[in-house]
DNA sequence: CAGCATCCAAGATGATACTG
DNA sequence: CAGTATCATCTTGGATGCTG
């Protein structure tokens, strides 16, 4: 069955709402380098709460992007990895941040130009 | 200059504030095909608001990444059309389109089978 | 036609405190 | 350590009405 991207029952809409969650993009990435610890994850994501690190790792969880792992030590220790479904929207996910590294300065530039000929 | 992608202040992160906009989004993929007036826009993305449609369009035009003209017909006729940046980030969309497309139903099927485990 | 201004409801998020 | 629960806040976005 076709599926027409602008209609809201859309499956990759459904996607697109996720991949639209900054942190999850993060996050993502971050595990997309080695399995990382919940405290870890905290103190590197740079103004991401508890709750909203908590809750995204349930999310990515939960689409089979990373996978969670507790080892019973005491305290209990967690940790969290990308799966190879989530290393595949990785990398397209990086194509995305090399596009911002590239354009950065282009698109600041337009901003630039706007404003100053909206203020006149 | 290198900047932690983790922190706040890196451009790279303000990009990605524009990027995980999914109206943005849509809008930009639509334009990609042909310049497209204010109020078709408004009929083809299902269920964006005219205050939505008119908001993420002024940005997108700031970003540089569309561009707005206006031709002196009565009543005014505007037309929203796709820059050369636009176009370039538009391709990296669809990256994320076509992943989409093609892992809908494994992160599905990851989902029945997270809820299935979590319920028990 | 192509918007802008206003009001308001709902959801997202932060801060804080507590637990196995 | 790795979370959960609760409350307060703050943003977001929809509905409506008006305008050049």
């Amino acid at each position: 069955m076709e599926y027409n991207v602008y209609a809201s029952a859309c499956p990759t809409r459904m996607i697109f709402d996720r991949i639209s969650d900054k942190w999850a993009l993060l996050i993502l990435d971050r595990l997309c380098q080695q399995p990382v610890r919940f405290n870890q994850l905290l103190r590197e994501i740079d103004g991401i709460s508890q709750k909203m690190l908590s809750q995204t790792l349930k999310n990515l969880e939960r689409d089979g992007l990373i996978k969670r792992q507790a080892f019973p030590t005491v305290p209990v220790t967690v940790e969290y990895s990308i799966t190879a479904l989530g290393k595949t929207l990785s990398s397209t996910v990086n194509v995305l941040i090399h596009w911002a590294q590239d354009n950065g300065d282009a698109v600041l530039a337009a901003q630039v130009e706007y404003d100053g000929r909206m203020a006149s």
